[in-house]
DNA sequence: TGCGACGTGCTATTTTTCTAGCACACCTGC
DNA sequence: GCAGGTGTGCTAGAAAAATAGCACGTCGCA
């Protein structure tokens, strides 16, 4: 019997917070307020936090004497998942177009080294891709 | 005069159906409905709809007797700031490790031709960057 | 023409989220 | 040892979101 039914979706200010604490990876109530954006107060922000906590969303350290944040699923993995649901809903589950559209959009940003590595390693899926 | 003082963030409810509709491009309250996992009722997705509708993310046409629904923002457009969000939380900003990751995870997804398109768009985007 | 299926407009109610406040514990410098 | 700051634990109330139900209009067709 599973405990949790997995009420899976954050609420609006849940994920704004969870946001914020990836970027960071961890943060204080304090840093976190920092990032919102229409600063509620700091009630709120811990209140949320602990209620993110109880759904299991993240968990804290304590260091010294406040408390650290921290996302409960590893950045790397919770990546992967935003990017997949990102490329089904937004691009047809394909990779293709999504890296067209980060490719396209940002050509400014990108310099000439980071697409020698994405050459790189595009001819690398490859090889891997059809042994 | 303002009619909308930008209470931006989609709620939970309403995000999902927004993602629906992006998968879907237009959509009648049937086929959201069709979507959603956990199916509420007829009613509360058209409710949903109707509050989305006053906040301006969706727009809705006849069609017929009934109605479909329809991204306010279209799109291609609402893909790339999606991406750059994403982008900025979770990849500290660097197209590069998106795409890497974005590689990584599926390698057995892409096929070769897709490779060899993305490296000649990479090939591109080097020669359009330092002209 | 009158029945059933389908679709919409409202509205009422329940749940969840969001917010803020108060009280207590702990350190730190006087 | 005690005033002042910082940080946490709770708890309560307001606000927003989610859900469901009812009434009515329109179409197709036996």
């Amino acid at each position: 019997m599973m405990k949790k039914p997995k009420p899976n979706a954050l609420a609006r200010r849940e994920r704004q917070i969870m946001d914020v604490l990836y970027k960071l990876e961890r943060a204080t109530v304090g840093q976190v307020l920092a990032k919102l954006a229409d600063k509620p107060s700091y009630s709120t922000v811990r209140a949320q936090l602990r209620v993110l906590e109880e759904k299991g969303h993240v968990r804290h350290e304590e260091q010294g004497l406040r408390y650290v944040y921290i996302p409960a699923v590893p950045r790397d993995v919770a990546r992967r998942s935003a990017l997949r649901h990102l490329v089904e809903t937004f691009f047809e589950g394909s990779t293709e177009k999504t890296v067209a559209t980060l490719l396209g959009g940002e050509i400014s940003r990108i310099s000439s080294e980071e697409l020698d590595r994405l050459s790189r390693l595009i001819a690398k899926s490859k090889k891997e891709g059809q042994p």
